[in-house]
DNA sequence: ATTCTTAACGAAAACGTTTTCGTGTTGATA
DNA sequence: TATCAACACGAAAACGTTTTCGTTAAGAAT
C-alpha cells in the first residue's frame, strides 16, 4: 500500500525544490528542458495527482456544490439531482447531497455541516417544516457569508437569491384546460394542505381555467387531502378519502389530481367502483414519474421536466460563483442587487397517454 | 456579506495568538479563566465555524465517503443512498456522490476525481459496462492507495473489499417455492443477460427451487431480455417479447420475473390478453420499489432492504475507516489478509400482495 | 573590467488549523 | 539569595499546494 505521492517527495527523491517540481508539472517556461521531462517523467511513474484538499485550501474554492433536499427516494428529487450532477461534471464540480427529511432541523445542521468551507454554494428546495414555521433565517445567514443559493421547486419569495421553478400555475391551467376540451364538464381537483406553494399554485391554476371557461368552481369538487402522514397508512387513507369523495359525487367525469400518487390512486378506485378510464373519467396528474408509464392504464400527466430544473440550476450556481472571481469585491456600484437574481420558470408539457381521450 | 472569520482575526483582535485562540476554544486548561471566556464570548459572536478544509487538510481526513452508482433515477440506488446517508450523518460523516450511468470511462473519471484526497472511502456499485469488459484496474489502484472500498449488489469476486449483497439466489429460490406451493406447474422466468451477476444469481435460484421440487426446467419457459436499449423504445420491445413468449406458452400459470419492470410488464401483457392475475396466472417480482405498491393488482415482490444495504455498507466503511487510526500502519502480522474482508449479506423477504393467492 | 540581462532555480509566504515545544513571569521553597 | 515549579502564553511546524520574489551564475553588452 504506498500512500499518494507528493511535490515533496518528488522533489526529495529528484534533489530539487518543491516550488521546481510545482513548476515543472504545469509546463512553466522557467524551468529548463531537462528538468522539467525528468521531473514530468517521475510523476507519471508514480502517478502524481496534486491535492484536492490543498487545492481548496489555497484557492478558497472547492469545485463542488451542495445539493439540499427533502428526500431523495422521490422520483422527481433524484431526476434533479441527475441534471445538476451532470453539468456539475462537466464544469468540473462535484456534488455532495445532504437530506433534511422535511425537517427544520435537520436542514439548518446539514447547511452548517456544509457551509464551513466544504462547499462554494448551495442548490436546495426547501423542507416543509421550514415553508410551515416560515423561518428562513439559516439561509439569509449563509447568503449573508457570501455563500450563493439556488432553490429550485420549492422556493420562497422572503429569500434573495436565484430561483428555478416550474410553472406549475400554468402547467394546472394546461391540464384542466386539456379536460375540459375533451369533455369533461364535472373535474374534480385532488390537492394538497396548502402550506406547500406548488400545492396551491397548481390549485390556483385549476380555478383560473375553469374561470376561463366560464365554469364556476364547486367547492364539492375539490378534496384536499392532509399528507402529513407517512407511507404505510397513507395509503389506506388516501383511497379510503378517495373512495368517499367519489361517491359523494357521482358526476364526476374528469380528474386533476397535483401529483402522481393522487392520480393514480383515484384511477384504482374508479375501477373498482366500475368506471371506464378514460371513457367515464378521464384522469390528468403532475409529475411524469415511473408510476404514470407503467400504470395501467398509462397515465397522462404534466411533465416537470426535473432533469432540465437540475441542469439549469447548476448553470446559474457555478454561473455566479465563476463571475464572483472576476469582480472580488464589486467594484461596479450596484445599483439595484436585488434585480440580480435571476428566477428561471421551467415550462411545463402535457404528456397524453391512455387516461385522456 | 461579511466572509467567515478565522482564528486569525480573532488572535489579531483579541491580541493574543492564534495558539491561544485554539487552544481557547478547544477548552484547553492551559489557558486561563479570563482569556479563555473572552476569546470564547467573542467566538461566539461572531460565529466562528473551525474550517473543514484546513481541519481535512491537517487531519488527512476529510470526514465525507464518496458514493458512486450506476444511476440515481432509481428507486432501489436511492434508497441504498438514503440509508448511507443516515448512517454517515449520525457518524459525523458527509456524502457525495458521483454517477457512472453505467459507463465504465465515467466510473473512472468519478473515482480519479474524488480519490485526489476529496474523501475518505467508497461505496459503490459497479456499472454494467465494467462488468461486462471485466476491468477492474481502477478498484485496485485505489485500494492499494489506501482508500477502502465497500462494493453493494453488483460486487466481484476479483477485488478484495467488504461488500453487502443481497441475497439473490436465496430470494429467488423463496419466490418460486412460493409459487409451486400456491400451486403453480408451469412457471416462467423473465430475466436478463448474464453479465449482470445479479441477474445470473436469481437465475440460479429459479433453477435450483425448481430442482428442489422435482420440476424439470424447461428452457421454453426462460425469457432472457436484452437490456441494452434504453427506456423509450425498451418499453415497447419489452412488452412485444414478453407478448410473444406467452402466446408462444399458454400452458404458464406463474411468473418470476428479475425486476419490477418485467413483472408489471407481464401483469399488462396477461390482462390484454384475458388472463386474470392471481386466479390464471400468478406474478411475483424482485425489487420492492414503487410499482409493486401501486401496480393493479399490486404486486408480490422480493423486496432487498435497500435502506439497509446502505445502513450496512456505511458502517462497514466508518468502521474500516475509524480502526485505520488505531493501528497506523498494522503492528499485527496480518496472516491471512483476504480473511479481514467482510461481506454482508442482507436476507430478502418476499412481500405478499395482490398478484399472488 | 564593469555592468546588465537572462536563464534556472530556491526560499518563503499564504490558505486555516492543531499541537509540540519553548519562554518569560510569578510566587514559593531551600 | 538562588533555585524551582507552575502558570499563561507564543513561536513554529505540519498538512500539500501555488506563486511571488529573490538569488546565483553565466554570458552579453558597454
Amino acid at each position: 500500500m504506498k500512500r499518494k505521492i507528493t511535490l515533496k517527495q518528488i522533489a526529495r527523491e529528484l534533489e530539487v525544490s518543491i516550488s521546481t517540481v510545482s513548476k515543472a508539472l504545469s509546463g512553466s517556461k522557467e524551468i529548463s528542458e531537462d528538468t522539467t521531462q525528468k521531473i514530468q517523467a517521475f510523476a507519471k511513474l508514480y502517478n502524481y495527482r496534486p491535492n484536492n484538499i490543498a487545492l481548496s485550501l489555497k484557492n478558497r474554492k472547492t469545485k463542488t456544490i451542495g445539493i439540499l433536499i427533502p428526500e431523495i427516494v422521490h422520483h422527481f428529487f433524484s431526476t434533479v439531482i441527475f441534471g445538476i450532477e451532470r453539468v456539475a461534471n462537466k464544469r468540473g464540480y462535484n456534488v455532495i447531497v445532504g437530506l433534511s427529511n422535511e425537517s427544520f432541523t435537520k436542514e439548518i445542521i446539514n447547511m452548517e455541516m456544509l457551509a464551513n468551507g466544504s462547499i462554494d454554494g448551495f442548490i436546495l428546495s426547501i423542507s416543509k417544516e421550514t415553508l410551515l414555521k416560515q423561518d428562513y433565517h439559516h439561509f439569509h445567514a449563509t447568503i449573508n457569508q457570501g455563500m450563493p443559493i439556488v432553490m429550485f421547486d420549492r422556493v420562497v419569495s422572503e429569500v434573495d437569491c436565484d430561483k428555478v421553478i416550474v410553472d406549475d400555475f400554468n402547467g394546472a391551467v394546461k391540464a384542466v384546460n386539456m379536460l375540459i376540451n375533451k369533455g369533461c364538464e364535472n373535474i374534480a381537483l385532488l390537492t394538497t394542505m396548502d402550506y406547500v406553494s406548488v400545492g396551491r399554485l397548481r390549485t390556483q391554476g385549476y380555478l383560473e381555467a375553469l374561470e376561463r371557461n366560464n365554469i364556476e368552481a364547486n367547492s364539492d369538487l375539490i378534496l384536499k387531502i392532509n399528507d402529513s402522514l407517512n407511507s404505510a397508512d397513507h395509503l389506506d387513507f388516501l383511497e379510503n378519502e378517495i373512495n368517499k369523495f367519489f361517491e359523494l359525487n357521482p358526476n364526476i367525469d374528469g380528474v386533476f389530481a397535483v401529483n402522481e400518487l393522487y392520480a393514480i390512486t383515484a384511477m384504482k378506485v374508479a375501477k373498482k367502483l366500475g368506471l371506464k378510464i378514460p371513457d367515464d373519467i378521464q384522469v390528468i396528474g403532475f409529475t411524469d414519474g415511473v408510476l404514470s408509464k407503467h400504470a395501467t392504464p398509462t397515465l397522462t400527466t404534466v411533465s416537470q421536466h426535473g432533469q432540465r430544473i437540475g441542469e439549469q440550476a447548476a448553470n446559474l450556481l457555478i454561473d455566479r460563483l465563476e463571475s464572483e472571481d472576476v469582480e472580488p469585491d464589486s467594484f461596479i456600484v450596484n445599483s439595484n442587487p436585488k434585480s440580480d437574481f435571476i428566477k428561471l420558470v421551467i415550462e411545463t408539457e402535457i404528456i397524453e397517454r391512455e387516461s385522456t381521450k
